[in-house]
DNA sequence: TTGAAAGCGCTAACAA
DNA sequence: TTGTTAGCGCTTTCAA
């Protein structure tokens, strides 16, 4: 049995075949000179040896570790992992790994996670979530780390991002609910922190309502739940508001709301209409399915990871805000569209 | 403005107050042999440089990189991301963080994952997912890192794990279905591959018709659908085989069986009884609501990260094959239980 | 209580 | 094409 002794270090590998340290190097890195067969030498002698090039040492004395860092609110929820899958396996086929942090939406959480990722060197940063305040946004200038935002934005656009267009996603749903006559229309967001739910969805909102001359008012707007249980509560307000029609951020919370109400004897569509926002399998499992904006979860984190190794490798971006296309998907609790 | 330099190393700090390295090194890493007035000024110093000990050289010197790997299947399913929550909270709370890596539970991207955590030399492996084969394994024990199952076990319990008691758990539900006079019950499986389908649920499901004396039709037994989609495909089958019950391994793939049944005319639990295991937000959401085992996912998550601390810190553990209680949730896809 | 000095394992000039 | 030599920023004996 040729027992392994302790990890071998590029020192043995040098040693085995006699050559220097910087050959050894050289082979590991592909640096093209090196003759052939001292090339197949040293490789020989790392197959033998079983030598694993240490990433920490690595990283250094290179100063970069190819490894990243993913700050987000939570992977429990669907729509940030399948972000979190799109960033994942573009940062795989790039040779990165990831690093993961949740933060639960909470500001402070996310200043720390972002310290702490600096801490551990590395090379850039995906972050999901709620809206940068300007203390998250100095901590990540002043680190000279590239950083990109999947499914949020920051203040003036001092950050790529990477999104769908939901001003005017919202703006189109709301209207076409103001078409078929409602005029108690809730507005169901997770945060009023999010820049997405206050910037986006909430202007998209009240763009449609402006454009059909109907009254903004503020009691039909809901930012409290986050969970199912607390969608449950927060559909017993909606109840209380005669509200006839919801557009919701999220499917596990359009999904309560539409529970709720056909629990209590409701019919969807004919009594209430709703939609959603992330077409995630949530929105296929209900009866009636719901309708729903279709965003391209995966491809949000895809191209948010992608755009960060451009950075990461110094090259510059031509579009900084990149808009995603997304589609309408027709279902049954809304009814049939003209 | 104090416009920051490039970021302070020890160095830059030892030199402003006029001390050695080792004496920041000391009041960083919280030891206690330093005059408190030394410890004051390094403190303060430390502050006004803006220094963050570099965790790459950290980890470099001490061998420690406070870094865990996180191997699972896929971020995207909510019983692996529940898990992976348990895991990251408990990480955090004892400061380490966690790299993921999604394998689609393929066993050779899960040796290729813990090959370059092993790299990236973490302090420990969290695994999710498919059974450990003997390649994983050699790589795993050749590294001296300590490892820990979460979901999972390895041949001859030969890696700590942390799981419910499945074959038990399975073996109950299946009774009841007996009891209630079911001949042809269905059990759904994810993959034959994975240690908990094949030798624990379906040995309980087994076990449960061998006590009833009813004799083990292979044909009953599926495990290829792992996404709603499938399972819908996978409904058809079942369909074929005149099933009157089905005790499925994952939530997604019940409700999608479940809808299936349902959208085909079918009355659930009249026409066909519907047991889930995870106990996630589907099995909620669905009309009639699915009865489930009840697993503690984020325990299991947590408790292994628990032990995970524990052998890092070159403890031993005292029980290495951890069972956490379950409890079955009886809801509308199931006749009332005695 | 403090400091000096030797690494940790590797990359990256710079020479040869 | 190859080797020499500094580091990278920190921890950790060992002495003082």
């Amino acid at each position: 049995m040729a027992e392994q002794k302790k990890n071998a270090t590029i020192y043995d590998v040098a040693e085995k075949v006699g050559v220097s340290l910087a050959t050894v190097s050289r082979v590991v890195n592909g640096n093209d000179n090196v003759r052939q067969s001292t090339r197949d030498k040293v490789l020989k002698a790392i197959d033998e040896l079983g030598y694993q090039p240490n990433a920490v040492a690595r990283g250094l004395a290179s100063k970069k570790t190819t490894t990243i860092g993913v700050v987000m609110p939570d992977v429990t929820n669907i729509f940030y992992s399948e972000l979190t899958r799109g960033v994942d396996d573009i940062a795989q086929m790039y040779q990165y790994d990831a690093l993961l942090t949740n933060t639960d939406d909470e500001q402070d959480r996310a200043v720390t996670a972002i310290k702490n990722l600096l801490t551990k060197q590395v090379d850039g940063i995906i972050y999901m979530g709620t809206k940068l305040s300007t203390p998250v946004m100095s901590v990540i200038q002043s680190a000279g780390v590239p950083i990109v935002l999947a499914g949020s934005v920051a203040e003036n656009e001092a950050l790529p991002s990477v999104n769908i267009d939901y001003v005017t996603a919202f703006e189109t749903v709301t209207s076409k609910l103001l078409a078929r006559g409602h005029r108690r229309i809730a507005l169901v967001l997770g945060s009023r922190d999010r820049a997405i739910d206050q910037d986006f969805r909430l202007v998209g909102y009240q763009r449609a309502l402006q454009e059909a001359g109907i009254d903004y008012d503020d009691q039909l707007v809901f930012a409290k739940a986050r969970t199912y249980e607390a969608g449950q509560l927060q559909a017993a307000d909606l109840m209380d508001q005669n509200v006839t029609a919801v557009v919701a951020y999220d499917d596990e919370i359009a999904v309560s709301v539409l529970n709720y109400y056909q629990d209590h004897g409701y019919k969807v569509p004919e009594d209430l209409e709703i939609v959603t926002s992330n077409n995630t399998n949530f929105s296929i499992v209900s009866r009636p399915e719901l309708s729903s904006i279709n965003q391209p979860k995966y491809d949000i984190g895809a191209v948010a990871m992608r755009m960060l190794t451009k950075l990461m490798n110094g090259e510059k971006l031509k579009e900084t805000q990149i808009k995603l296309p997304y589609t309408l998907i027709s279902r049954g609790s809304t009814r049939t569209q003209s």
